[in-house]
DNA sequence: TCAAAAGTGTTTGAACTACACCCATGT
DNA sequence: ACATGGGTGTAGTTCAAACACTTTTGA
């Protein structure tokens, strides 16, 4: 850092920092997302994620929390910091840098969030668009590099640019799925292996092998047996647990 | 986020906003690292990452391109976000979130960084501190979750928080190099497979066998032969170049 | 001729895939 | 009985690891 004694931090323009959280959850076999309508300009009326401001004494990350409970109800879920989006106009009120954070709700806590009846701030559950697919994430590649293949312009589906923050979550989602055991936080504490396949495939977005996928979560011990069974119209299923691991790092 | 109309963003606090840069490169078949001697408190004559304040119309990957430049010399590196670092007391100066990133210097490019002299500020390039070995990247489990295992308090090597932000650099490298081809940005645009394998090696920090090295590589047609060899003091070895491709992720 | 690095071939075992098949339950 | 999802067995294939081996150069 540029700095000569006694150092001025004021001397250089200060941004205003905030924190955005993409929330999934599994919904009928579908990932969904956790969004708060805008009642006031800009961008009035359109999805937007939950956030907000950084407060001096707090961390990002604890910013992320404390406005995730503030404005869904939601606490004690999986959180992680995603990627920090800094383009100076991407905010018309002015110079705002947002890190947008990740968090991941288990399918039978859904109604721990607080969505709205029809007042103007209410969260609410969507499925994820399709068009998010066709969206850039951000942080990819080098920047400077040779540019990727352009995607046709379309009209973003949420305020500010946070059709590239929902792009850049679902892609982070997609990449750690093989090596980390992040997919269980997405599932109850006790689960079927079939209710795990489907979470991974909402996530990859295509089918996976019924018996790889069994033999892989079995195999590398990721899952152990309970004692009870999820009884429903059909044969009933056993239900299996997360072995506990000190990381998500397999 | 929070808003009334019409909205004012000096409502809240805003914090001074940095960028560092973690410059990695291989020299003798070790993995180094870009630093910066400090000429003044806090931290005088520690060992920091380049790096500066992030400018009112500039992304902060601009602003890391730029101190980069500026403090160093490097341009046209592979340069990446990394992680945000915004613990309230990291810079005793006062209030100041920094954006962390990578950069990745090709091994034929090492003398593009201006090395110092002896003046207060000059750059140097040292070899991976072992100790960074055991200091506990940011960003990887869940906030909140239970605690790794603590691992015993250590005198830091760098200035500020430069420690975690080093090891969290090289918890990134590591975990990309198995799905992406980065790290064929340490390499020469003509390098033997031997080479390639080396840096594997600094990476990971462990042996990988040759023949499966080797056969990766080519098999995946992430490298092709080129015409030449490289002639040394053993028998001549093939260079090869990487494939062409859009992103760095196979 | 010898040391050292470049490069190849071969065997083994692990793990993913595909597919067929059986099992258990509610209706 | 039968439809439906739960769960298993097996054969083929791919791929990584380990190891021994040959090749090619400079000294």
């Amino acid at each position: 850092m540029t700095d000569h004694p006694p150092f001025d931090l004021a001397r250089f323009e200060k941004p205003s920092l905030t924190v955005d959280v993409v929330v999934f959850a599994m919904r009928e076999s579908q990932l969904h997302l956790l969004v708060i309508e805008r009642g006031i300009p800009p961008f009035e009326g359109r999805w937007a994620l939950p956030g907000g401001f950084v407060l001096p004494r707090e961390t990002v990350e604890q910013a992320a929390a404390r406005e995730l409970e503030e404005e869904t109800g939601l606490k004690d879920v999986y959180l992680e910091q995603l990627y920090t989006f800094s383009t100076p106009d991407r905010d018309p009120r002015g110079r705002v840098v947002s890190v947008a954070h990740m968090a991941l709700l288990p399918m039978d806590r859904l109604d721990d969030a607080v969505v709205g009846g029809s007042d103007a701030r209410r969260a609410e559950w969507i499925a994820l668009p399709e068009a998010i697919e066709k969206v850039e994430p951000a942080g990819l590649v080098t920047p400077g590099a040779r540019p990727r293949k352009k995607r046709e312009p379309r009209e973003p589906h949420f305020a500010f640019d946070h059709d590239v923050i929902v792009a850049t979550a679902l892609a982070r989602l997609r990449g750690k799925l093989e090596s980390t055991t992040l997919a269980f936080e997405l599932l109850p504490a006790q689960f079927t292996l079939t209710e795990a396949q489907r979470v991974y495939e909402a996530i990859l977005g295509r089918a996976v092998d019924k018996v790889t996928f069994r033999r892989r979560l079995t195999q590398l011990e990721l899952v152990e047996e309970t004692a009870e069974m999820r009884r429903g119209a059909h044969r009933p299923a056993r239900l299996y647990q997360a072995v506990p691991r000190d990381s998500h790092w397999i």
